[in-house]
DNA sequence: CTAATACATGAACATGTATTCATGTGTTTG
DNA sequence: CAAACACATGAATACATGTTCATGTATTAG
């Protein structure tokens, strides 16, 4: 108690938040999902799967690919898009292990 | 490709992003490391710490204990805070061997 | 070169979240 | 029991985010 302190310096922990406010929304959970099983995946695919509209699904990459959790790689017609790192699938990975909450 | 599919079902899924959402914050996120380094705190040892307004301290634990991230204990006057279980520990670590992103 | 395919972008709107301020509630102390 | 202390709550405001719709751009096929 004498001295307890933050831990994680201000720069960090803003972008922490800002990387995990990413993370949090079903629609880029479910994404991080996919591009852990196949470890790439054009727009399309994603969509096929997900059944939302192109340009939404494509604002969600878009968000993704700025906070660096996604990158892309263009063939031809197609962009496929994939995960950056693992963290975020260990990040996935703890919440799927998480018990249920009150409420 | 075949069958591809979110392997998350979507109640799990609206969950987890509630529960991330909340913890994306740059003050709960180090409410959550404060309460990692001492077991239990007050609201008034927490904001000695933080150094932000009463109210706006409460306000972030009322949302973190309702989303079942933290518990309370009342002692006479102070209420105790303390983490729930380890989990959201546990994503905050990963998240500190995050290699740092571009942008 | 034109049309089609695959994807991105911007503006507009709706909705959600953060913060402040004022005030309320529970508990102890004198 | 009145005042003080510790904390919670509600309303108001400001700000951020999600979603839709219309349109734009890059690439390939005919």
């Amino acid at each position: 108690m004498t001295d307890l302190k933050v831990r994680v310096d201000k720069k960090k922990l803003e972008r922490t938040a800002y990387v995990l406010k990413c993370v949090a929304h079903p629609v880029r959970i479910s994404i991080i999902d996919l591009l852990e099983q196949e470890a790439q995946l054009t727009v399309s695919q994603l969509q096929e799967v997900l059944q939302i509209e192109q340009s939404l699904l494509s604002h969600h990459l878009t968000n993704m690919r700025d906070k660096g959790i996604v990158e892309t790689r263009r063939q031809g017609k197609n962009v496929f898009y994939f995960l950056t790192d693992t963290t975020i699938s260990d990040i996935i990975a703890c919440i799927k292990g998480c018990k249920p909450v009150r409420q």
